[in-house]
DNA sequence: GCCAACGTTGGC
DNA sequence: GCCAACGTTGGC
């Protein structure tokens, strides 16, 4: 069992499309980091929902792996793949990028050091601090 | 909208 | 296979 964290921008896919449709495929990842990402997610791992540039950048809420990865529909390219995601909860209230990186047992987080990277490795001390920052407020 | 950081491409 | 140039991402 691991811990993630994918990243989308609200205009592409917004955590409100995510909650409403229950179920997506995570595609059109095109970037061999993240991709490689994906290929070690199992069914059943856990992801944290990052929306970046509109308004804040926040930790909006929770999504569980659902089916692993398997070839990008979105594209011709073998190299590429997605995996199937469900909702699984909304954090409130959110957590910020602010507040991450204010919170100095999280300064090693993916999130602050490869702020580039769409899908990421969440540790469970990360994970278990980021739901503890949701609920504390 | 700017710009820093970083991944990718392509010439050698 | 190195590395400069270029493109993209994403925080501000």
């Amino acid at each position: 069992m691991q811990y993630w964290l994918i990243k989308s921008d609200p205009e592409t896919y917004s955590f409100e499309r995510m909650k409403k449709e229950k179920t997506t495929f995570w595609e059109g990842v095109r970037n061999y980091a993240a991709r490689n990402n994906l290929k070690a997610m199992k069914k059943g791992d856990l992801c944290f929902f990052y929306e970046s540039m509109n308004g804040e950048p926040s930790i909006v809420g929770t999504v569980k792996i659902t089916k692993e990865h398997y070839q990008d529909p979105t594209t011709d390219e073998t190299a590429w793949v997605c995996v199937d995601v469900t909702y699984q909860s909304t954090l409130k209230p959110t957590v910020t990028l602010k507040e991450i990186k204010a919170n100095p047992k999280l300064t090693q987080m993916a999130l602050v050091r490869l702020s580039r990277l769409s899908v990421q490795p969440v540790t469970e001390e990360e994970w278990e601090e980021v739901l503890q920052m949701s609920s504390k407020k």
